[in-house]
This record gives C-alpha cells, structure tokens and sequence, in this order.
DNA sequence: GTGTCGGCATTTAGCCGACAA
DNA sequence: TTGTCGGCTAAATGCCGACAC
C-alpha cells in the first residue's frame, strides 16, 4: 500500500513513488482522516467490486443521478470478484480531501474459489490510537485569537509542555510542515495554540464546523489532518466530461476488464462516498451466505457522528429485493430494504447492503407454527420471554422489538465500545420497567380474538434471492442456558409430527426452522436423519415451492404494514375476510406528540380500501377489551430520567408504529396456523 | 444557448435554468473569458464531433495519456456528425474556469447529407468589442496598492470619470458583484482602482500573471472576468473515477450514443483543451473537401498570445496521415504533420487538423518540371515574380517564403480584424524593400551550378491519402491579371508535349499540374482532350505509380530538409552524386542572432553524413560567387523601426533556415529535370 | 504611460486575562 | 473545562506621490 500526495511530485509522475518512512507514517493520518468507519482492503487479497456503488459515487460526487439510457453491460456481473494488486492512498492537493487508488483484476471462477489467504480474514483496523479531533469553534476560526485545545486532547496527544512555551511542529498529510506555538494560559489555564494557527487556518480554508485532527505516532511525530464538514455539496463540476459519460467510463471499463481479465483502476473517495463499494471477498462471503436475513429482522448499522466517533442505529428489514432489477438483477448491493427506527432516518439510505449491517438475530422473525405455544402459560423460574420452546422465534423476535425499544430508552444513546459483541447486547433487559405478565396478557388477548383464514391467492412468481445457509456464529441470541432448557423440555420431532397431522406446509415449516437450528450442536443429527428419510426429503421438494410462495407473501405483507405503505387490493383480496375487515379501516397514520395528542404524519393520510398502520388507539379498538399501553404509561418517569424527552418522543412513535405492526402480525401469524 | 454557473442555484439541479436578460450579457463574458480563438458552434446546426479531440481533453485536464489498453469501439467512426440540440455556457464556482456544455445527437446518413442552413455558413464572432484585458504585474496583485488601468483601457471601458473618484460596480461570470474605487491620480496621473480591489484579489486568488478583463456591454454594464495564467498544470485530481475510465466513458458514451442515434451530453473546456473537437460541419466540410493541401504547402494559424490577443505562426506541411492508425486509421484528426518556421515551436503541437490551418496557397508546393523556366528572364511590364508561366507553382510557392517573412516584419505583429478573409493578404507586398532581382539574379546562380541526378532507389510503398478535389473558391494567390498573362503567353499542352518527348515521368507531371489547374475555365476543356485520348489514358495508368513513388519520395526529402531533420543514409544514397556531397557537409544549427554572431541552437548539433539544414554563411558558400542576403542587410532599420527585435529576431532565424532550404529545393528541381 | 517604491494613516491580526456557560 | 469577549500591541493593509524606465 503506497501513499502519495495528488501533486505534480515526480512521484505521481513517475508512476513509481519513493517508498520511505512517510508511507507508514501518513498512512495512520490518512486513516484518521477518511473517519472511523473506512478500512480499505488488504493488498493480494480478494476483494469484490460493485460497479453500482461505485456509480452511486459519481453520483454523489457530481450531485447528478444517471439520468440518460445507460447502455447495457452484458458482460458486466453486478458484482466482480477480483484480486486486489494495488491500493495507494492519496489526498487532493487543493481541499486534503483523502481517497485511494486501487488496481482490480477480476479473477476467473478457479481463482475465486481458492482457499482465503490469512490476510483475507484479519481486517485490523488502521484508525490511530494516539489523537484527537476537534471540531472548530467560531473562536478558533477567528482572526481574534487561536485555537482552544481541550485540555484532554493536549494531554494525551501533544508532548508535555515545558514553560511558558513550546513549539510544535505537525506534518500534514502531503508532508507539509506547520509550526505553532503551544502555550497554557489564562485564568483558568488552558492549552492554546496561538502564532502559526491562523496561517494554518487560512492556508486550508478551514471554516467553523470543520475538523481537525493531531496524531502523536509511535515514532514521536506529530501528524496533522483536517476533516471538512459535510457542506452542502461539493460540486465536483468536472468541466472535462460529462457525469453521464462518467458513470458510462466506469460501467465500460469494469466490463472490458470483466472481458479480458485485465486489471483496472477505480478511485474510492470514502468522504464523498455513500457507500464503500469494494468489500473484502471474507466479508462479503460471510455476510451472504453465512447470514441469515428475513424480513422483520432487526439490525443495528454503524455510522459516524458528527463528532467523528461512531453510533449505532437501529432498524427493521422490511424487504429483500433488488435495487435494480433491470439493469443489476441479482446483485446483493442494497438488496435490503430496511426501515429506520429514528425519525431523522430521512438522511439515511433506505437501502442497505448485507455486509453492512449487523443482525441483532441471525434467526429471522418469521410466522412459524410454534407460535402458538404463547397461550401456554410461561415456564417458571427462568427469564420469561427466553423460557419458551426454542421454536417460538418468531415471537421471540417479534418481542425483541419492544425489548430494543426499551433498552434505547435506558442505554445510553452514543454506542460506547465499537470492539464489544454486539451479540453480548441482546440479552434479555429487564431494567426497562415492563412486567413481561402484561406482554402476555395483551398478546393472548389478542390472539384469542383471532379468526380462520382462508388463503385465497398468492402470487406465484416469487423465490427467495437468498439461499439460506448454515450458521457458524458461535454467539447466538439464545444464551446456552436458554439453549438446553428448550432442548430438554421441547423436542422438535414431536412437535414436527403433531402439526405434519394437520397439514403438510407445516411439516416444511417445521424442517425449515430445524435448518435454521442445525448449528446447534446436538440438533444437528437429529436434522440429518430427517433429511436422509426419503420421504421427508419428497415432502420437503414438492411443498417446497408452496412454502416459498406463501413466506414470500407474507414477507411483502408485514414489511408493507411496517412500513406503512398502501396495499394494493389484489393483495388485500388474499387475505381472510378477518384481515380484509381490519385493512378496509381507513384512517390517517397518527402518532402521540410528547403531550399525549394523536398528530397525523403527512403524507400518509388514509387512503380507501387499503391497508395501513394503526393508531395505537385504533389498535386498541380491535380488541374486545381496552388496551393498555404499558411502554406509554411507564415512560415518562423513563423521559424525564434520562432527559431525553425528544429523542423517546421520537422512539414513542415508532413504538406505535411497531406496536400496530406487531398486533397486525399477531393477527396474520394466527391465520396461517389456522389454514 | 443558455448560460448557467455551476452552483447549486436550482438552474443547475432542475436542468431548466432560468432564461433572462442574463444570458446575453454574461455571454459576451464568457467569451471574452475563453479567449479571441474559441467560438461555439450554433444551436442547431450540425456539427462533426471528435472523439479524439475529446479524448485529449481529458488527457491534458487529468495529465495523464491513455496508458492502458482502451477496448475499441468497432461502431465508433473517428468523426460523428451530429445535431447540436443545446449548448450552455457555464463556470466552475471555484476557478472561474469558463466551459461548455454540448448535447449532441448523431445524424444518420441521410439527416447528414440535408442542405446546410443559413445559421450552419455564417460564424460570427461572439468576442465583445469594448472591452481590455490586462495581465497583472506585480503591483496590482500586492497588497500594498491597487490596480493600475492602463490609460487606453480605462477610457475606453469605463464610464467617464468624474474627480475626484467613483465608484465602478461590475459582475462577474456568476453575477456576483465587485465594487472598486476608479480615482485618476498621481503624478503623473494615471487611472487606479484602489479600494475593492484587493477584496477581489483574494477572492479569485489571483498571482501575477494571470489577467483580468472589463467589459463594458451595450446596455452600459461592466462586466469583469479572469483568465488565469497557464498554470504548471492544473491537475484535476478526480478522486472520482481514473483517468482511464474517463477516456473510456467519452468513448462508450459517444459510441452508444452513435449506435442507438441518442443524445449526449460532453463539456468543452476552452482554455484546458488543446484544440476544439466540435467543429461546425459547414467548416469541416470546407477543409476537408474544398482545400487542397499537399506536403510541402505553407500555412499560418492562428495562435493566443499572452496578451490575449491573435498572432499568426507560420509552418510548412510535412505528412499527412492517420495520427493513430491503429485505433482511428482514416480519421482527419490532426491528419497533418507540421513544421514550424520558429524555434520556440516546442510549444505548438507537431499535428494540425485541416479546419486549424490556413493554407498560404491553394496549389502545393511541389516539384515541377516548369521551374526551368526560372532559366528564362521575367516578362517585363508585370509584377515579376508573378509573371512567369501558372506552371511555375513550385517556384512561386518557394518565393512566397521570401514574400510571406518580409510580410511579417512590415506588418503589425498582432492580427486585426479576424473576419478579414485572409486571402486577400497573401498578394504580394513590394513594401518589403527587396528588389526582385536580387532573388533572380541569385537564384539564376545557383540553379547554373547545378548537375545532372541519377535517382537510385525510391521507397515503393508510399500513397497519398487526400485525393486532390477541385478548388472552388473564388479568391486565389494569383489575381486574375497574371493568370490571364499566363494564359495567353504560355499554353500548358505545348510544353508538355517538349518535355514527354524525353521522359514519360515529365509527361505524367504535367498532367497533374493540369488537373490541379483545372479549376480555371479555359483549361478544362483542354484537360478533358488529353483525358480522353486513350494513349494519354494508357501511359497515364502505367506511369501513375512510379510517379507517386517519386513524388512521396522528394516529399520526405523536402519536408525533412525543412525541418532540419536528419536524413537516413538509405535516403542520402538515392541522391545524386552532387547533392550527396552538400548533404554530407556537416556543421551544426546555427543561426544569426541580434548581434550577427552565429549561434547554434541546443540539440541540433552535427552529425556526420546527415543531411540537415545550412547556415546563412554556408549557404552562401555552396555558390561560387559571394551571396548577399537582402534580409538581413535591410532588416536593423525594420527592426528598430517596429521595436519588436526580439520577435524579428527569431524570425530572422527562421528566414536563414528557409532560405537554405529553398536553395537545396532548387538543386533537387533541378535535378529532377535533368533526369 | 506605467511599474515599483518610500512615507504614512488606518485597519486588522493576534496575544492576554476576564468572565460565564 | 472552554467559548467568547474587551483591552491592548504589533503587523499588515492600503492610499498617496515620487521616480524611473
């Protein structure tokens, strides 16, 4: 990996960089630059490019959608696997805007099946141990006075200072010196960087809102990077070729090199870029098939704040589909859709790429037969919502909603410790206040007041995209204490039969969640032999095409009403009279403002004959007797605890919203166990 | 035509920017901005668009050349006629840079062959008339005074001054107002902007070098632009897409756009590009159609001085070909290989496309036997050198070097009047000071001294690309008055039947002189007589390819010889006994300079038994009497009549350098009639 | 006619602690 | 702990004619 400035240095020149000490050097700083979130892939590894992203990059860049009829590429996959030969960081001479060169070669299918090299699993990341970043103050970009260092940040970063004062000297990303005078002043003292500040300042065009960023390296230097603020758009107006042309250039070029094996060049801009578009072959891999997805699962997504440290947010997978199903069928890039638990989630792609995110489950909430197991009474003395047969994972899952809810309300909001499990989080909480009897009470009620359902059309031409597969994750939701009890109390196979009785999608159903349960050791074998009896296998190949048909009509179903999208009435007609009753309710989509007012969300105003959310009070309607809310009523100790009245008026809504899908799920669940 | 900024102003993102008065005022600017040379094509019209052309744009803005392997586009042609739909002028926020937004749609072939419009034959130029531009010195970009308005520039472009001072508010290219204090003071008085002006400096960051321009409009606005220096390079670091994949974009998008016969969309950047690559198709037709050049043929182009105004450069013609066989062969893309008379030609490209150029004679100058008539005294009563037979088109073409360099050092340096057709300037000029019987008597001299060649060996695998057309235009070298005398003293057939008697050669160049004549009236019948005798036919065909063969074959002699190119020992060999040993006189480059000392001129040093070009003195001694250059004697008072030494200085250089060139032409002449 | 400079007035930059959030 | 401000000094900006090329 070779890092070089954007200038007219021989180095770029010559196409042959001096390599020295500063590759390393600025290698860190180019890091710290680019965010938290950027790893660019190891050299001789695999990677895999997605000319997609990449376009999706241009578009950024130059604020300008493909528009014109783009020619077809034949030729050109939705995604290339190729071997990486080359990365070169660079950093643009006018704005230090950091970017990477890199040089693909798509491999022929022998070479994308070679074992993983050891650099294809371990992806270190390069963000430097020793800095800080400030965002400036209007006092800093000033001609007044210089700039503040927060007293921490000068501790830990910047050499100790001998009285009055120091010089320092930091070297920027194209090895440029900067030189300013450290001094701890004032009443009370504080660490001030004053002469040599505003040069610096000027010199790089810094305005308030922008960044800046001291590295103290191993090898006692001190490194200086700047990091803009996300201004409105940075036009790139390229004035030398068209950004159709462009996105043209980089779907050809990707083709030819597709066609010849041949090896070309991309530049990923990671500040400018939506989304990195060249992912490790490892981690694409293991995102795709060795995680299972479904509609309705929950997630968590990195991103960076603005304060260049990382948060976490949440959302639903509401679809799995493809972005672009005429020009890109079958590409896994943002093939999920998914809905965001924030309202401010308008900034936020509504699509996202498997690799990004993070399942807060690897078993998908799904309708599965053993949710009828809820009108039992729950096992005593053990953790009431994971006491239940390990089959009931569908409302295992679907309570896990109301579960992260709560735990929003009660963690605090800014993730802290990006290196921590993330599956060590989804432990059952119940330091949220909700007696988990009330859940129970409400759910059975509701399911109780639930009608047959005849099924009366589905659509035929659906098949699922995503092929699942086994699961190696050590770490599961399921604690292992959970995990044995459930094996012990519950045997699959029984259950299995009882239903296969009755009907033989539920036969399939049940083989599909032992699939889903076959990396837990001791079920393993069991599932084999199933597999091995010939007539299970039959069973399993001629209903497997119905089973897939219904999942995915239900999958479109649910994540419709999560989303609050209308449904069309061909839809609607599949479903019981008892559905089409409570979807012919027209209303406007209203959610409870922080005084307790339903306040009608625009745009989503009640349309006839269509399906939508419910209010939480018309939820509460179709019950025979009052509902009550026990997240509503037990939080606003919790607000004004955690005085985060805004940010829980916020997570109250999509509580409403979610509490309304989840009474509708209930409700379609019921049908399908009854049909 | 439409003129937008690019920003985010909504007439950018909504593709509809906002028509008004604007568009015609900044237009004006924006011209004024891209320079005296650059004219856009007109909305509507047709124009031939060139990939080629396109494709070094990208390389000069990127700095990088197409390295890697680029897939070919088999329905992509060197050239695309096409409709121009639409064409906005815009401005990079940043820089000011000026560029032009092109949608092109290509024609197919029957839309190519409609007759032009009116709009497609006028070009008007689009450069403000009241308006200055200054290069700025040092004290106008310090920040310790304001700006110095040249006396002329002042009066002419900015509203009178009433004392003691005013306020002068003019716009720029984004509409953005700049608002100066105008005071005329001092001692002597002189014209200053002072208060604003600094504010401007720093806001356009501009160095010394780099020039402002002030325009004062129609309706009695100021406008004010830039044009920066030309910078190092003014690396477009991209970090979007490589290079690479630009050159493809351009490529794929044009050639897609060829095959579905669509829409697209290319930016022209004026000042970044080395030459237009969308040509209007009335003139393109006109220089590939209706002009006649040849290898040896002298031309002048017109070329941007750093004052920004025009001057003419004067070259001679020395190939024509494909100037990428390989992937554009039969393209008119800088289809010409040029030699430039002066030696800063360094920075002027090696190639010329036919539409750049300005041939200083329709009629190439070539080898023909009529140069012996040069034996014979001028007529008396007529301009003498344009007395002789119409056949002596060599010579007079070589006497038009003569001609064309003292035109130079008489004439204002700076080109007025673009619109001037610049065939009305090639007659001749006596104003010079020269005596025509200087060059008589000498070259009488030399051509006396000359001895029979035997040619030897002659490439054999050469051919002309441009089959020659007929001449349609009215004006020509010759006015109406010679070519009259010429009918009538020196009838064509007669000397072509002489000289077939002693070589078939001789008989074939005569009919090629007659069909290059044939535009003048009265000869075409005659042709057509000749034509038609079907032994004239037959000898024709026999002899057509030895003829070609020696033609290309003093071609590349003469072009070598003019450009003082080193000349192939396997050539040298094919020369006579007698011009063999002038071209193995070997001694370096060297030309007078101011002084009348003998310089030499880094990198063309001697070597042995190569031919190259002779120096004033040594051309002087290849005849037997002493030679007096009538140039250099006559030229100290021009020069310092025109203060403009150093610029006659090189042209001094250049003078010595044809002038030996046009004695060994002589030799060679000569030696092909003995033969 | 105009580029550069010294002289001088004015503005700005920039360092300091005070003070409050 | 740190963002902003008033006070103060140093440095620059910027207007002027002188002078020379």
């Amino acid at each position: 990996m070779r890092l070089s400035s954007s200038s007219l240095s021989s180095s770029d020149l010559t196409q042959q960089p001096q390599e020295g000490e500063q590759r390393c050097l600025n290698s860190e700083l180019w890091h710290a630059c680019a965010g938290p979130l950027v790893s660019l892939p190891v050299v001789g590894t695999r990677v895999v490019y997605f000319p997609q992203g990449h376009s999706e990059q241009v578009a950024a860049s130059t604020n300008k959608e493909i528009d014109s009829h783009i020619p077809n590429y034949p030729s050109l996959p939705p995604q290339l696997i190729c071997q990486l030969h080359d990365v070169t960081m660079h950093a643009d001479v006018e704005t230090d805007e950091v970017y990477a060169q890199m040089t693909l070669q798509p491999l022929n299918p022998q070479e994308q099946k070679d074992p993983y090299l050891p650099a294809e699993l371990g992806a270190a990341s390069k963000q430097p141990t020793n800095y800080f970043c400030k965002t400036l103050t209007a006092s800093d970009t000033s001609t007044h006075g210089g700039f503040s260092v927060p007293r921490r940040a000068a501790e830990k970063v910047f050499p100790p200072l001998q009285p009055p004062a120091q010089e320092l000297v930091a070297r920027d990303l194209h090895g440029n010196e900067w030189k300013f005078r450290h001094i701890f002043r004032g009443q009370p003292k504080r660490h001030l960087l004053t002469t040599g500040w505003s040069v610096f300042v000027s010199a790089k065009r810094l305005v308030t809102g922008d960044s800046v960023l001291f590295i103290w390296n191993e090898n006692n230097q001190l490194l200086l990077g700047i990091r803009r603020a996300n201004r409105p758009q940075t036009v790139m107006p390229s004035s030398v070729i068209s950004s159709d042309s462009m996105h043209i250039g980089l779907l050809a070029a990707a083709a030819h090199a597709a066609a010849t094996n041949s090896r070309f060049t991309i530049f990923f801009n990671p500040r400018a870029c939506p989304s990195e578009f060249v992912i490790p072959l490892a981690k694409y891999i293991k995102a795709v098939y060795h995680t299972r997805v479904s509609v309705g699962m929950r997630f968590r997504m990195l991103f960076e704040t603005e304060e260049s440290s990382v948060r976490r947010y949440m959302g639903t997978i509401t679809g799995i589909s493809d972005l672009n199903p005429v020009h890109w069928p079958n590409s896994h890039w943002r093939s999920v859709k998914v809905g965001w638990d924030e309202s401010t989630a308008a900034e936020r792609q509504p699509r996202v790429s498997l690799w990004e995110i993070e399942p807060l489950t690897t078993f998908p909430m799904y309708p599965s037969p053993f949710s009828l197991r809820l009108k039992r009474p729950w096992p005593p003395g053990l953790p009431p919502l994971y006491g239940g047969n390990i089959g009931d994972l569908g409302l295992n899952s679907a309570l896990a909603w109301l579960r992260d809810s709560g735990n929003l309300g009660v963690q605090p909001l800014n993730f802290q410790g990006i290196g921590v499990s993330p599956y060590n989080q989804t432990r059952f909480d119940n330091s949220f206040g909700l007696k988990p009897d009330i859940y129970q009470a409400t759910t059975a009620e509701a399911i109780q007041d639930m009608r047959p359902m005849e099924l009366k059309q589905v659509p035929t031409n659906l098949q699922f995209q995503h092929t699942p597969t086994i699961i190696n994750r050590p770490n599961n939701l399921l604690s292992n204490q959970a995990l044995q009890h459930s094996q012990s109390q519950q045997p699959f196979v029984q259950n299995s039969q009882e239903n296969q009785g009755h009907n033989h999608t539920q036969s399939s159903f049940l083989l599909q969640q032992l699939q889903q349960c076959q990396s837990f050791g001791d079920q393993q074998q069991q599932l084999k032999q199933i597999q091995q009896n010939p007539q299970v296998q039959r069973q399993q190949q001629q209903q497997q095409h119905q089973q897939q048909q219904h999942k995915q009509f239900y999958d479109q179903v649910i994540s419709g009403i999560m989303l609050g999208q209308t449904m069309q009435p061909s839809v609607s007609q599949a479903l019981s009279p008892s559905l089409q009753k409570i979807s012919s309710i027209s209303h406007p989509l209203s959610f409870p403002d922080s005084n307790g007012t339903y306040v009608s969300t625009p745009g989503t105003s009640s349309l006839n004959g269509v399906l939508q959310p419910f209010s939480y009070e018309e939820t509460s309607n179709l019950f025979s007797s009052p509902m009550t809310s026990p997240l509503i009523t037990s939080s606003p100790g919790c607000l004004n605890k955690l005085h985060l009245s805004h940010y829980c008026h916020q997570e109250l809504s999509v509580f409403s919203r979610r509490w309304t899908s989840l009474v509708l799920c209930f409700l379609i669940f019921h049908e399908i166990l009854q049909c």
